[in-house]
DNA sequence: GAAAAAAATTAAACTACTTTAATGATTACT
DNA sequence: AGTAATCATTAAAGTAGTTTAATTTTTTTC
């Protein structure tokens, strides 16, 4: 199993000693997912846990009219799932698949509980990463709430210029809110100029 | 100093010992903001949590145009800040204002990181806050994606039915993404059903 | 309780973004 | 390598939501 990267996230955060490592190593399951293959569905329940070693996740709703729109996209060392399914185990309201062949390191709710209780540095980690997407997100917030389509774009372009190059364009605008062929109309203004 | 909701909130989460509860305690300071006042500016340094005890506050960033948009609003046993700015005792991004009076009770980063240290069950605390203010938020972009402005509209206070009555309808549009003319032409479209 | 200030309503012209549909370009699969 | 499938582009007509500005209603203040 690919621990390293793991290993070298959690501890941005907080320290480990051996037994600590060991314990937490203990109760990942690794899982691989192929391109275009589901790791969550709507309606589902949200089992685990997701930290990416390898690959890309979208995690997205599909509206009454059968369109997708993206709440997050996920790569190398970012955590995903439905989290309020996983808490709760109730039915998920979001569906989760690969756009890449994707490595995860799972954690079920009873190994993550264990783990709260025998090594409580964790609830520091979970709490800052928490404290950070709290902060993301609510910058997204105030961006879908300010911003025209095309100063979204530019931002996406400009905040994750890696995954631009990773992701179909009609992803992109299912994150923005906007159609493919609205995106489309931007992207040409832009080369005009 | 009214303390009794702190507490309680707090006892929603975790237990806390006699010693504890006081040394939490000392750590707060209360304030009262008045109608109107403001709590943070854009550009300050927010240098507290703030729990409200009572009261309406609106967290909203002014536009190039100059137009206001809420990405949060906070009543009683609502924490309130610029996450962001606190943390990293940066300028803020946000405005925080009074709809009503409001009475609050403050922490200074200083002081909550010395809590962190002396009673490690914070951490717990915070960790689960955050961890449902990211559900919230998730759903919320979920919606701002996948929803119209009539039904946001809908769901706003079908959500929060207590902040209908309290707020005025600018400040819900503000929040919904809308302009208020557009928020009055759906009501009276409503009306008429 | 009167005057002033803020908020809500209405109407009409306008625009950012959508929808539909057809064509061309890339990517994926055996 | 070749065929199918997916994705991006373009154009034109349509719509959800904005803008401006005038009027009415409600709330605040002294």
């Amino acid at each position: 199993m690919n621990i390293d990267l793991i290993l070298q996230h959690v501890s941005r955060y907080i320290q480990l000693n051996k037994n600590e490592a060991e314990l937490f190593i203990s109760l990942l399951k690794q899982k691989t997912i192929p391109r275009k293959g589901f790791l969550l569905r709507q309606g589902d329940i949200c089992k685990t846990e997701n930290f990416i070693i390898r690959g890309c996740l979208r995690t997205y709703s599909i509206d009454e009219n059968g369109v997708e729109h993206i709440v997050m996209f996920g790569i190398e060392d970012w955590w995903v799932g439905d989290l309020y399914s996983f808490l709760s185990q109730s039915p998920a309201s979001y569906f989760i698949d690969a756009l890449e062949e994707t490595e995860l390191l799972q954690i079920s709710k009873p190994h993550l509980d264990e783990l709260y209780e025998k090594v409580p540095k964790f609830e520091r980690f979970f709490r800052v990463l928490f404290q950070n997407a709290f902060i993301t997100q609510q910058n997204r917030i105030n961006q879908n709430l300010s911003f025209t389509a095309e100063q979204r774009y530019l931002e996406f372009i400009h905040k994750y210029p890696q995954l631009e190059l990773r992701i179909p364009q009609k992803q992109i605008a299912a994150y923005l809110g906007i159609t493919p062929v609205f995106l489309s109309m931007l992207r040409k203004k832009f080369a005009l100029k």
